[in-house]
DNA sequence: TCCATTTGACCCGC
DNA sequence: GCGGGTCAAATGGA
């Protein structure tokens, strides 16, 4: 019963979004498009909220970020061990992604933020050891985002990557990288000097190298993407949670060329029953460190409604009446 | 000289 | 007490 209700709950979602998928292409207004918005956020608020009924565990409000919520760390203390901070617990990631590259074994991804490694660990049961990374404008900027990076035990190609907390910086990423010269950081950041610049643009060419190399085999899979706010920061583009409540949230992606920039290829379920989705290497060269930012937000589609990009792709995306909602490692 | 990485030690939750 | 997460001194590279 709550399965048909559910599943009623994402065909409307769908079919709103094919609505609002053709409102985009007519002069319509804003007001309208906020309209269809809002019905295809209700529709996932009642899927999600069957799903809750149903003994999953499904956030439907976005948690703050552990590492957003800790009290900032006192610098002025003589003694930082003396104030050390509660230990963050594993919940709260708003990504987690698996990603599988053929080429590069000791740098899996460049997602197109500056992340600065602050501490590895061995992880029991694990083979090899977790890599801790932080955003490199914690300090500058106090930008929280910091993300965990761990071969997997079954296949040492695969990376398990997860993200935590939300880029607060303001770094020219990829995109903007690529598009916008070196000067647009220097007014981001007028501290920086020539050298770092050319830090900065080494290793942008060094990412963009890596995926050029990195060959039609790469593989992402999303998992834990139950919240729609955490998910939406992790776009390359500023995006403010406020832009996607009053509806702007489609409008920023058109102002940031993200909609016309992924083709239905680009972004495409490898399977029906798994949140892998294939990459052709084609379109990584113009997105390049973006990669994980622009999957891990629409992979999302799932659980989020106006997370994937591709809004056309669910079209093709059809919802099987057996399919096992109630196994919980769906979710997982 | 500056910055990123490495790595051992420390802290905290369970 | 164990294991995971973080700190910070040491180290190395550009």
């Amino acid at each position: 019963m709550e399965q048909e209700a559910l599943l009623n709950e994402l065909k409307e979602g769908r079919e709103v979004t094919n609505l609002l998928m053709k409102h985009l292409h007519l002069p319509s207004s804003h007001q309208t498009r906020l309209v269809l918005i809002e019905k295809i956020l209700g529709s996932y608020e009642n899927a999600l909220s069957i799903l809750n009924c149903n003994g999953l565990v499904v956030e439907t409000k976005p948690s703050l970020s552990t590492m957003e919520s800790l009290p900032s760390i006192d610098h002025s203390s003589p003694d930082k061990r003396d104030v050390y901070k509660k230990r963050k617990t594993s919940s709260g990631w708003t990504e987690q992604l698996r990603v599988c590259s053929g080429t590069s074994l000791d740098n899996p991804i460049d997602d197109g933020f500056c992340w600065r490694k602050y501490g590895q660990k061995a992880i029991l049961g694990s083979n090899f050891p977790r890599g801790y990374y932080r955003c490199t404008h914690r300090h500058s900027q106090g930008c929280l985002a910091i993300k965990q990076v761990q071969k997997s035990n079954d296949d040492p190609t695969i990376f398990e990557v997860k993200y935590k907390g939300r880029h607060t910086c303001n770094q020219t990423s990829h995109f903007a990288a690529t598009y916008v010269s070196v000067s647009t950081e220097s007014e981001n950041e007028g501290n920086y000097s020539r050298k770092r610049q050319h830090q900065l643009e080494a290793k942008q060419k060094q990412a963009q190298q890596a995926f050029s190399s990195f060959g039609s085999g790469l593989m992402v899979k999303t998992e834990d993407l139950d919240n729609r706010e955490d998910i939406f920061p992790s776009f390359p583009f500023p995006v403010e949670s406020e832009q996607v409540k009053n509806g702007s949230f489609v409008e920023a992606l058109m102002e940031n060329d993200i909609m016309g920039n992924i083709s239905p290829a680009f972004i495409s379920p490898a399977t029906s029953e798994s949140n892998y989705f294939s990459m052709s290497p084609c379109h990584m060269g113009c997105f390049e460190s973006d990669l994980t930012d622009i999957i891990s937000a629409p992979t999302s589609v799932t659980n989020s409604p106006i997370g994937d990009l591709d809004i056309s792709s669910l079209d093709k995306l059809e919802f099987d009446p057996s399919f096992p909602f109630d196994n919980p490692e769906f979710f997982y």
